[in-house]
DNA sequence: CTGAAAGCGCTAACAA
DNA sequence: TTGTTAGCGCTTTCAG
């Protein structure tokens, strides 16, 4: 009662086993009268050809890996879910692979897990690549597209947001409504999402010439986020009128901790700005002004971007940068303060 | 440049091509001197045996399938990341499947691309399968774990919290607090989890001779929630003072509206009873008490059924039943009212 | 313990 | 358009 193999419905449809592979086989050329009988049969025997004995011919497995670091930050999943349907669309699933981004070894195991399963294209979301690592997908001949994050190697394609120019909006905003005390809780500084958001910032300080109150690194993780602002407003006078966030996910701790910690009020005594615009940021609890990552236009970006290294051998790697509006919520003034 | 195979290596170390086989296989009978020789050439070609052509013997993909509704509900991306570490310790990865409850026709759809992608075996979390479906799996031999909801078929393997329970322990706790006017947002009473849940709550008020003041099914969408907390409040002087909701993603949404819409305060005018203890749930601005589903006894508990189901091929079906606590925080008052 | 050979389910030449 | 045939990369008898 297990498998029904393409014999099966050969012998039952009374054709060769080629005739069914071919009715099967996008593009094969089987005449109509052939093609009902094939399908007859396979219909009665729920018969569908098995992907992976194909793969072995065609060189392609219709499995796409995604890794990412973690999915407690709601974008990842939102991506996940947005990733998946649309690549359904093009007859790729998502196999899912977790890389903590501390260790070499680690990265080196997943990278024998990708290859072990054959997959004709990675994405990896917010997890850089070591060098070593682009090299061995390059030498299976395995895509990858960078989603979320770029890196020196410009050999490896990418889909990012402008970060830069998002940092420098957030920044400029606050100034505009009157914060003259600013202070950054940036994404980590090692990477290029959180060193071009607090680029941005500072930038926009200097142009107006003000000094940052503080810039503290909270790795996108929301502990350190917590810790950083305990820190910002430790040395009193001069605490923040406003701080702006390396991402969203931080900014909920950054706020909650603004509010319930030191028993300011946000925008009142506090404005704060993030970076994403997950959904959670519209929840009238947070109500968070953010930068947006466009992410259907990401995603649309990294499915073409990948689908065009796939197909084609000797694609150029793909560039994007997507510029995300600046979305203004209740976490923020919005007039000018004098 | 691309796929290297085992008789590459084979005739890099000069020897047969089922000696690297051997050396690739657990349990195989290989001497230490031929295994060195093979892992020796293995690691210059940076070979890795290729899954999917193993599974065409084996019969097995080390795929597991993981179909879920969407991830928006925190409780899922937060499942899927501690089934899919805790899978690959096994040797198996997760590949993602997005399955709207909806229709019939696109069910059907789903599980044309699980057979096809040869799945070792099915987590479905939190979504239902037609009889006709789990045979059509069945049939294929490929088994199947219903994870966090049962059904009806008991042929059907689950694993779930105790949902009447819990249900039961929420509203009990509502009128120990001094709570009399309690209302439900249930989750969709169509599926087990919504309907369990809410039969607790019946239970727990009817054991006290209180009649509710509304129950209204949110369907497990926040969209409907809020609608929900609306009318709720919309026939005054009976307004509920309590409110159990069926998860936790909704009962954000009710104390959203509970808060913001009408302008009540939490706990003081209304408690507010959630049910999950997904992460967000103890943030400072939701600081939600509810009942804690057991994930982490449930993935272990889903995962050795799954194996069970996948190893031994006469397997009887597993139904887990896990218990969880009501965690108290600041939604609901910690004392008694009068 | 090792190599030779068969075959998993499929696609892709190649002839007919 | 169809059937025949030869593998894809691997595991697994079967001899030795």
């Amino acid at each position: 009662m297990s498998k029904v193999t393409s014999l099966d419905v050969a012998r039952k449809a009374g054709v060769s086993q080629s005739a069914v592979s071919r009715t099967f086989t996008e593009g094969a050329s089987v005449s109509p009268v052939m093609a009902n009988k094939v399908l007859k049969a396979a219909n009665e025997l729920d018969y569908r050809p098995n992907i992976l004995a194909r793969s072995l011919i065609t060189g392609r497995s219709r499995i796409i890996a995604l890794v990412v670091g973690y999915l407690e930050n709601q974008f990842y999943p939102d991506a996940l879910e947005k990733l998946s349907r649309a690549l359904k669309e093009k007859g790729y699933h998502i196999l899912v692979f977790f890389a903590s981004n501390d260790s070499e070894k680690e990265a080196q195991k997943v990278v024998d897990e990708l290859i072990d399963y054959q997959v004709d294209g990675i994405i990896a979301a917010s997890v850089s690549l070591s060098h070593s690592l682009a090299d061995r997908c390059k030498k299976q001949n395995i895509p990858i597209m960078l989603f979320n994050r770029r890196q020196a190697n410009r050999s490896l394609s990418y889909v990012t947001s402008a970060n830069f120019k998002g940092g420098q909006k957030a920044t400029e905003y606050l100034i505009a409504t009157g914060c003259r005390r600013l202070a950054h809780v940036s994404g980590w500084v090692e990477t290029s999402t959180g060193k071009e958001r607090a680029e941005g910032f500072k930038y926009a300080l200097k142009k107006f010439g003000i000094n940052p109150v503080g810039i503290i690194d909270g790795m996108y993780n929301q502990k350190m986020a917590i810790k950083a602002t305990k820190t910002l407003f430790s040395k009193m006078p001069n605490s923040p009128d406003a701080i702006f966030v390396g991402n969203d996910h931080m900014a909920f701790s950054v706020m909650d901790t603004v509010r319930y910690e030191m028993g300011l009020k946000v925008p009142e005594d506090v404005s704060i700005v993030g970076y994403d615009d997950v959904p959670l940021s519209a929840w009238p609890a947070y109500n968070l002004t953010t930068v947006r990552q466009p992410i259907n236009k990401m995603i649309q970006a990294t499915i073409r971007g990948l689908m065009n290294l796939i197909e084609n051998d000797y694609a150029k790697p793909t560039h994007v940068k997507i510029e995300g509006e600046l979305v203004l919520r209740g976490s923020t003034e919005n007039r000018l303060r004098q």
